[in-house]
DNA sequence: ACCTGACTTTTTTGGTAGAATAGTCAACAA
DNA sequence: TTGTTGACTATTCTACCAAAAAAGTCAGGT
């Protein structure tokens, strides 16, 4: 579950193993490579490590946590709350950007993530649910924004963010996505948070 | 292309084709059986269409008509942009609703459509943008919407609800999709709408 | 407590034979 | 000439298996 209380040996294998999955994606990465990465056998991945998605399960974790803690400090902020959410756009791309490199994100089709893998990210997307849900619902307190229901809101808000990702990865699909894709997807995002924002603007 | 010069005969084997379609989707569907329904050999369907994918593909082109029509007769109209809007988005659950029956928008992963097929889309992709655009356009000319691209701001309205589509899908995948299922995301369509509205309302 | 080579088990891969189905055509009928 | 067909061929899908690759285990060494 947490990833704080790692030695600094798992550590290490993590970011060995990351950065294979960031070259070639969960399947194309073999335990025996990142063993050889670390200049260490096969068997001693073992022994740090119950299973090869276990320790990709852990890479994951870790990137999230970073964006789950960014998003809380976020919210202590005293800033507005569409300054709030704003910020919370920005961030969503950064991590967008992190996991696409992880290849967590199949641009393929068989999006086929382990149920483990496929439980992190629900309850990743549950925290991220709370999250926005609090922002609109403090906007909305505070006569910023003006919406029926925050939680409806928040959840248009997610499937929207989730979906313009989607559509973006079926018509890019071939070819890697570089740089110059990933400023594409934030440029429609950004464009969506103006009329979003004012759309919800008391 | 068009599917208006079709012959009676041709017409209805469209009718037939549409009605296993609906059933068991492209793959499922044999040209026997289409055959057998209308008390014909297979041989004969092939002295009326060259393919089954041909067959396939006006099928789609039936109902993709019916909605650019639909939406062509919108845009004649002396309603507000507003109302226009809100028209469109009402005729784009209802074709959802069309192709989910056909089983074209395949809610697998394996999305592999024929590339004449996604041609199809595509085209009809492109003639939906330049409807959008131009209501978007009108509406801003009459001081009725308030935006600084007309074309940027439809094609992210495009992207928006093909990706509420494809993350519906994606979440729902297990079994059928039935009525309740398209409620639900005509319901998140709609509260999208309101604020999209409202975000670009002068 | 940490590490490893040698091992077993599981998964993936590639090929292939047979079945199912798409598609063709010469001949027949209206 | 237009439409139809049974019998044909060509292509695609499926089920299967054996070999290869990779995951995972363990007794024993440091």
């Amino acid at each position: 579950m947490n990833c704080s209380t790692n030695t600094d040996k798992q550590k290490l294998i993590l970011d060995a193993a990351q950065y294979r999955f960031a070259h070639y994606g969960l399947g194309k990465v073999t335990m025996d490579e990142i063993a050889t990465d670390l200049g260490i056998s096969k068997a001693s991945l073992y022994y740090y490590f119950e299973t090869k998605e276990e320790i990709f399960r852990q890479v994951i974790a870790r990137e999230q946590d970073v964006f789950i803690n960014k998003i809380e400090a976020i919210l202590k902020r005293k800033s507005s709350a569409s300054e709030k959410l704003l910020e919370y756009f920005h961030q969503h791309v950064l991590l967008l950007d992190k996991l696409l490199n992880l290849k967590i994100i199949s641009l393929q089709a068989d999006n086929v993530l382990h149920p483990i893998i496929r439980e992190l990210f629900k309850t990743f997307s549950t925290k991220e649910l709370v999250f926005l849900g609090s922002i609109l619902s403090d906007g909305k307190i505070q006569n910023e924004f003006s919406m029926e229901s925050p939680e409806k809101t928040a959840s248009l808000l997610q499937h929207v963010l989730l979906g313009l990702r989607l559509r973006f990865f079926k018509t890019v699909k071939n070819r890697d996505i570089g740089e110059m894709e990933v400023k594409s997807l934030a440029h429609e995002i950004k464009l969506f948070s103006k009329i979003f924002l004012r759309g919800i603007s008391h």
